[in-house]
DNA sequence: GTGGTCTAGACCACG
DNA sequence: GTGGTCTAGACCACG
């Protein structure tokens, strides 16, 4: 079975690039998709899917090894730590509310009505490729570009 | 009447703060809350309000001057310019849907239901303190941070 | 009052130049030279005295700044963190018999005698430039570079 | 007679394994330990006795032949080369000075006195076991882990 | 001036 | 194949 990471990189968005891809591996992994011992896309891999510069992602993986989510294992790969939950539920709740209300201030802002807004998010919610239900051995992933 | 511009800066966004705050002016402009004439809160006002630092607001207002949002006056402040609309009604969709899809893209990644994202989209919008309907006069504004 | 810190970094050794730096950092912070709200020397100050690419002492200063030793103030420098000492008492003791036992080991496989040994080591503590006594303001500090 | 061979691997140190095998595979030659003719351990036994992996040895045997130091004969083993001393009693006292400084440096960094750096350096001494008195027969060498 | 991010690309260690 | 380090240099944010 093939599982699908889908990053969504938004360069005009002013987060740093290794700062989105750390957070939605972090993301994931809060989520359940990525779980202990799965193994991430490999730099390179994931460099070309998202046409960035691999040492990008050396930085976001590097960083993410300082934060406990991944272990890096020379010339085997980079795997999710065995060590944690990335974030808590509490951060989760955090992070999307976050994202909640930069989307509800900046549509108040352009005075569009909560009804659109709320049709809006429906739309991308389905547009999202749904993460796969997990199963239960260690998996390889592989990268859906967004952007 | 006094009229209140809600800005919403997040530094941990990791966007420039001076970028958050043009987004910001420009919407409300697109949306109408801003008009020709009005005039915006002075520099001091602004970063105090915010606790930025003065020189962030001088290159907001300096680059939204560039884009023929606003105008300066010496010594009388800043004015929303007669020259255009900051941004299309496409761009307006544009921007509003990019929020969107990085909250489905996050929400998806946390696993998080569509119900409850609509759940906390809902509730962040009725948090927003809603700009006022628009008399027809230019007036000047007040600032209320959010964060 | 100029105060100098002797940087050595070895490039044959084997050990990342970056790490060589923050091993060094440490070591002025657990011994005293170093202090809290010391400014230490810029990036491009640094990169250009010791030639490294200021990249690399980015990536040094970034990770001191992770281990608490540093702090990065944007448009400001580099100062030493209030959080704590760099090391523990006892993490010096390792660090400097790391290194002694190394020098043993090397000396013996080379059948170089202990008195040879105990000689070569005291003209080399003689070499180094030794740190000035500190006094009671923070500083900024020059480079000396050793290689 | 058994002889033993002390070999001190430092992963943390940052310096490749297989420099740090070769290393001390040539200050043994040059101290006259090693000597014309010896057979060295075998690559299983030595990464048994090491735990690295078989590869790390190989890399290491390999270039230690590249630079004349050994010969390996298929199906016997890995032997002294009676090409040469495998490095100059002038790279020998570049060798040890190198890591005299390096202590001296860090010493001084910590601000540990001088006579405190040469009662470690004398304990370290001790504590290496002296390799034994050469004979004159080639002999096979066993290998003492150090670390 | 200060730090922060990123690209393009080389070279190396480990398996 | 995998990750790790480093250079050279551009461009940006902040003060």
């Amino acid at each position: 079975m093939i599982h699908r990471l889908h990053f969504q990189i938004d360069e005009r968005s002013g987060v740093p690039v290794y700062r989105q891809m750390m957070d939605q591996v972090k993301y994931y992994v809060a989520g359940g998709t990525l779980r202990q011992g799965d193994q991430l896309p490999s730099i390179r891999e994931l460099a070309s899917a998202l046409t960035v510069n691999p040492t990008t992602v050396v930085k976001a993986y590097t960083e993410l090894e300082r934060d406990g989510v991944i272990e890096m294992r020379h010339g085997k790969g980079a795997f999710v730590s065995g060590r944690a939950k990335a974030i808590t539920r509490e951060e989760q709740e955090v992070a999307l509310r976050r994202s909640a209300k930069q989307l509800a201030v900046e549509a108040t802002q352009l005075q569009v009505t909560p009804p659109r807004v709320i049709t809006v998010v429906r739309e991308e919610l389905n547009a999202v490729n749904p993460s796969p239900s997990a199963d239960e051995t260690p998996v390889k992933f592989t990268v859906v570009p967004g952007r």
